[in-house]
DNA sequence: ATTACGACATACTGACTGGTTTGCATGAAG
DNA sequence: CTTCATGCAAACCAGTCAGTATGTCGTAAT
């Protein structure tokens, strides 16, 4: 197999596999139909089951390629900075909250989505998403440790279940606010987080009054 | 039509009702077949179209009958106290995580499962959660007013934008944990929770160094 | 006793699903 | 020039789905 040829066949499984992640994301991976991908792809049957030898492989790839993956960019990248401390924590949530994205709102998280349908359904996709979750709470722990070693946020925090209760509560105010349809829940609960986030740091025993 | 007639009738619509909500509480709407359901009550199709209209109707019914009022029951009532303040949400939670329901782990909470899958599929579906969660909203939003004017909660709080917040936090620990398929994470959360409607009293001026 | 209706059961249909099989074009290898 | 594997297309298949049409039985009113 040629080169080129080789680049040609990874070329369309991409296609699929991105075509397959945005319907997914909108509709569910239970709703989506192999049809429904392979219509706004223009490729037939054929062509996905040379790719994938099922549609729960499909979902797999989805998790790992697609969907792990753009968390890790989006969201745990950007704390893995060395300086990464609270502050960066917040801008990035702050980042999330202003970005008027109105299909977010209506559609969540890409993860916490496939999460929820998931769970009682299929194993392996499952432990897919408890690694990223694990890497991304690990690298929460950390900014937060980082920042308690500096004395920039109080001592007797414990950094592990803040953790847990950060990444919980901005999973909630994505899923919350899907029914509403718009982003104005969402935002509600994210100054909610971002001021959570203001009452670790250490200066904020002196402007609680 | 006789009273016996009535009450046998409604009887087995309240079967449908109850397993359909169970069913689709473990493994979706869309994943639940109505053969599942029938067969699980015993009952045949035609009882089923008998007492609902189409499948959608069902799962509008579950929707306002089944999860809406359960909600209402477990989580609004317990805060509808005159005397309900900050430690009632609290000792709320306390229960919930106490609760040592394997399932619920696993199956997660009903109206976020509902309000996920169905988002952007049944506009009637989001009508009813909807209103479900703008009076939990309202009614938590009560509760902390009521503490902030008996001057137990500080008065800088946004009470209202902490209700979003409180409530985004316990649907997004309850969600999170969902591919973990144990209560380990969501107690984590939920303790952080709870740490943090410690923080928003008055007294945690005093001891948060 | 007859009629009528409500509450189901049974049997069936058409659409759609994921999955398979086969055929065909292309480009690399010998 | 032939051979052969790869990448995909087209048609097909079996199963499942929601939904329907019709039949039946028991009760209740007349």
């Amino acid at each position: 197999m040629s080169k080129v040829e080789k680049a040609r066949s990874e070329a369309t499984r991409q296609t699929i596999l991105a075509v397959a992640a945005a319907e997914i994301y909108e509709n569910g991976f239970r709703s989506t139909g192999l049809s429904d991908i392979l219509s706004k792809t223009g490729l037939t049957k054929g062509a996905f089951y040379h790719h994938f030898r099922s549609k729960a492989e499909l979902g797999l790839a989805v998790a790992q390629e697609v969907v792990d993956k753009t968390i890790r960019e989006l969201w745990i990248k950007p704390l893995q900075k060395a300086n990464a401390g609270v502050e960066s924590l917040q801008s990035t949530l702050q980042y999330a909250m202003a970005a008027n994205n109105a299909k977010a709102a209506s559609n969540g998280c890409p993860l916490c989505n496939l999460a929820q349908e998931m769970a009682n359904q299929d194993e392996q996709i499952c432990a897919v998403l408890r690694s990223t979750i694990d890497d991304w709470l690990k690298q929460i722990t950390q900014v937060l440790k980082t920042d308690q070693k500096n004395g920039v946020i109080r001592s007797n925090i414990d950094c592990e279940q803040s953790a847990y209760f950060i990444l919980s509560s901005l999973q909630g105010a994505i899923g919350l606010a899907k029914p509403y349809h718009n982003p104005a829940p969402f935002r509600a609960s994210m100054r909610g987080l971002i001021e959570y986030l203001d009452g670790l740091k250490v200066s904020s025993e002196l402007s609680t009054a």
